[in-house]
RNA sequence: CGGGGUGUAGCGCAGCCCGGUUAGCGUACCUGGUUUGGGACCAGGUGGUCGCAGGUUCGAAUCCUGCCACCCCGACCA
């Protein structure tokens, strides 16, 4: 069944939907280039505005903005081993820096084979390498600690399989990476940045999530211990939306980066990094969107109120616009951003319908009617209600009414949360769970991998993490029966 | 890398099996008019190297060969 926006419904074929959504509300599409997408205006301002919330709190905690080279020596990458393991299987490596007419084939380009590099240059997939290397000159005392950078930048994973926001060959993030004198401070400096993920995903995206830290084999390639967020999805999947990494002395030691303590001793820093990425953007389409479109939370939205005017005249028209335009004024004088729409050529049924598809959270109708009777029609896009109201309370109403649309739709995905976090004590259980209503599931699991892996082989679900201050409770693995002293959170993820 | 699919107007597609006027439909776009409180209608119009290269043929979007690209499912994925 098909609605009239030409989107699947998410219950017919949940990842169709997602796709078509994210083209027909114009934020992204796939380019002419395997795995890389183009992120559209209206999808750009979305990401824009969780740029600017994010980097204010980054700022706003310390932290200043740098930034590092896209290229990475290849001898760099290799000098931490866990994390040169990690990423060597998704690396773009350059090895030429010219190009020349083809000898062979007119109008072709071929890499000049006197341009070949001596040591290859990796696209960088992150850039705790790149940085550390760096951080060797910049740090020589602890006079120079903490060091709290972030970089805004774009990094290329070679995966093999790519989804639009979700997973794409190239994308855009944030990654902080900082440097510590002391392995308290830098895993409070860890912990810290989890806490702002958290907040910013609940309190800014509307999407609730567990903060938790992964388990052994899941964790960063280069980590001592990775913290994450995961949120759940609409079908019951869930979704690692950030992860912040104490990276102990690892990366000191790859790159030798010591200093001077106070006591004039030499010691190794301590590192952190964290990271979030336009990933955020899947979580935030997917974890409130509904079959008539975008539902976004006020606080990101591009536009947050659009004004369509009725009308059959152009003397009408001229009234309407002249009202339109003074509650656009008062609600911009209030930091709201609006949107006036008097395209003329097309219908007022066509407008709510198109606005409604990009998740504009509240609609004003202004009509001749309404200019008689001294009255606005309010629609909210989350309930899809509407009302008529005083033309004279709109524009007091309108911000009390963006902030309970964001309540809603968090209470919404809170509730939907909360009650798909399913405690199972057997794998019978844990599977039929996991077929008939997905979720998280709660199990006790025996720590060794092979038993994570073998669950992984059987039901495609992966630990997720252990919840922070997960409650210690006694009981035996629901596959080999051996000892457990917690439940750990599975779920199939994205 | 395996399996499947697609490539024809800005977008979405039909035509191909079974070769044959000027390559069609919807939508969008332009012009004019009527419309406008939930995706308007009428009339006229613009827009095409049919993914690329080669072959067969009097004639190829259609048949053959080769190649390329992208998408979906899986494997993979801090």
């Amino acid at each position: 069944m098909s609605n009239n926006k030409g989107i699947p419904a998410r219950a017919e074929n949940y990842s169709e939907w997602y796709n078509e959504l994210v083209k027909k509300a114009d934020l992204a599409e796939h380019s002419a280039v395997k795995g890389c997408m183009v992120i559209k205006p209206y999808g750009y301002a979305i990401w824009e505005k969780m740029q600017a919330q994010l980097d204010k709190i980054f700022k706003d905690t310390g932290h200043s903005n740098a930034y590092f080279p896209l290229f990475v020596p290849k001898s760099f990458l290799e000098k931490e081993e866990g994390h040169a393991e990690g990423f060597a299987k998704e690396c773009a490596v350059v090895t030429h820096y010219r190009l020349k007419a083809d000898p062979n084939e007119k109008g072709k380009l071929i890499a000049d084979p006197d341009s070949r590099l001596d040591e290859e240059l990796i696209v960088r997939p992150t850039s705790e390498a790149v940085i550390w290397n760096t951080y060797r000159n910049w740090i020589q005392s602890y006079r120079d600690l903490p060091l709290l950078i972030n970089q805004w930048a774009n990094v290329v994973r070679w995966e093999m399989r790519t989804r639009l926001f979700l997973r794409t060959t190239e994308f855009l993030w944030q990654e902080g990476h900082t440097a510590h004198a002391t392995k308290a401070e830098a895993i409070e400096e860890t912990e810290r940045m989890l806490h702002v993920y958290a907040e910013f995903a609940e309190k800014h995206l509307a999407v609730p999530v567990i903060r938790g830290i992964k388990t052994e084999n899941e964790k960063f390639a280069g980590a001592e211990t990775t913290y994450c967020i995961e949120a759940l999805m609409q079908n019951g999947w869930a979704l690692q939306a950030g992860t912040s990494h104490f990276l102990g002395q690892n990366f000191a030691k790859a790159f030798d980066v010591r200093f001077t303590t106070r006591e004039g001793t030499q010691d190794l820093v301590w590192g952190t990094s964290w990271g979030v990425s336009t990933r955020l953007m899947g979580a935030l389409i997917m974890a409130h969107s509904d079959d008539e479109g975008l539902v976004l939370p006020p606080g990101l939205a591009p536009i947050q109120v659009v004004i369509v005017p009725i009308y059959r005249s152009e003397e009408e028209l001229a009234r309407v616009t002249a009202q339109a335009l003074e509650i656009k004024a008062e609600l911009q004088k209030a930091g709201i951003s609006v949107r006036y729409d008097d395209r003329d050529t097309l219908r007022p049924g066509f407008k709510f319908a198109e606005w409604e598809l990009k998740g504009v959270p509240v609609r004003l109708a202004l009509g001749p009617k309404d200019l008689d009777n001294g009255t606005i029609e309010v629609a909210r896009r989350d309930l899809k209600t509407k009302e008529v109201l005083p033309l004279a309370t709109v524009a007091q109403h309108v911000p009390t009414l963006l902030a309970a649309i964001h309540d809603q739709i968090y209470t919404k995905a809170l509730t939907y949360r909360d009650s798909h976090i399913t405690p199972v004590n057997s794998y019978d259980e844990f599977k039929q769970v996991l077929e008939t209503k997905g979720g998280f599931i709660a199990a006790h699991w025996d720590g060794d991998f092979a038993t994570a892996d073998r669950i992984k082989d059987e039901t495609k679900a992966t630990i997720r993490c252990i919840p922070l201050g997960n409650p210690a409770e006694l009981g035996t693995c629901m596959v080999t029966g051996r000892p457990s002293q917690q439940r750990v959170l599975f779920a199939r993820a994205y």
